[in-house]
DNA sequence: AAGCTTACCAACCGCATCGAG
DNA sequence: ACTCGATGCGGTTGGTAAGCT
C-alpha cells in the first residue's frame, strides 16, 4: 500500500494535473493516480483543480465590499450552502466564500468582544451580565444618578447602533 | 528589529450522495 | 436490493503574510 503526497502542491505537480485534464477532461481524479501520474488522491487532484488550476478563477483574492455584503445576504437567504453561493459570484469557489465567512465570523466575535469591555469600565460602575441585561433592554437595575442615566443611555445607544451596523446577535 | 496578533488562504478530513455493477 | 468507489460539499486546521506594538 503506497502511501499519497499531502501538503501544498509543487509546480511540477500542477503541470502534470493540467496536462491531464487538457486530454482527459475534468472527471476520473481517481485514475490519475492508478495511472501512476501522481502520487495523490483523487480528492486531493480534484480540490487542487477546482479551487486553483480552473480557468476563469479571480486571481486578485480578495473579495470586494460590494461582494462580501452580497455574501452576507445570501447567507442570510439560503444559508452556509457555500457552493451555491458561490456560483453567484464568477471566478470565486466556495473555498473562497467559505473563508471569507469564517474570517468575517472571527472579526465580528472579536469586534463584540472589543465593545463589551470597552464599555465595562463606565462611570455607573456597571459591568458584565448587569450591563449587558440592560444593552438588551431589560434594566432591572438601580441607577446612580440622572445625569449618570442620561450618559449611559446615550452609551447605549452608540452601542446599539454599532452592534446593528456590524450584524453582531 | 523583534515579537506578537490578526487576516487570509490552501488543503485536509469526514460525511452524504450518486451511479455503476 | 446491496455494495463500493467516485464525487461533492461543509467544517476545520495549519501555514504564512501583513500589520501592529
Amino acid at each position: 500500500m503506497e502511501a499519497f503526497k499531502k501538503g501544498p502542491w509543487s509546480k511540477e505537480e500542477d503541470a502534470i494535473l493540467l496536462d491531464w485534464v487538457a486530454v482527459n477532461g475534468p472527471h476520473n481524479w481517481s485514475s490519475i493516480q492508478s495511472k501512476g501520474r501522481l502520487m495523490r488522491t483523487g480528492k486531493s487532484c480534484r480540490l487542487r483543480w477546482v479551487n486553483k488550476l480552473r480557468p476563469g478563477l479571480k486571481k486578485g483574492r480578495k473579495f470586494s465590499p460590494a461582494e462580501e455584503e452580497m455574501v452576507v445576504k445570501l447567507q442570510g437567504e439560503i444559508g452556509n450552502m457555500w457552493a451555491h453561493i458561490a456560483q453567484f459570484f464568477l471566478g470565486r469557489t466556495d473555498n473562497d466564500v467559505k473563508n471569507l465567512w469564517s474570517t468575517r465570523k472571527k472579526r465580528l466575535a472579536r469586534n463584540k468582544r472589543d465593545l463589551l469591555s470597552s464599555i465595562s469600565g463606565n462611570e455607573t460602575g456597571m459591568h458584565g451580565p448587569e450591563l449587558v441585561n440592560l444593552l438588551i433592554g431589560n434594566p432591572s437595575v438601580s441607577l446612580p444618578s440622572f445625569l449618570s442615566l442620561r450618559r449611559l443611555q446615550l452609551q447605549v445607544l452608540r452601542t446599539r447602533f454599532i452592534f446593528d451596523y456590524l450584524h453582531v446577535r
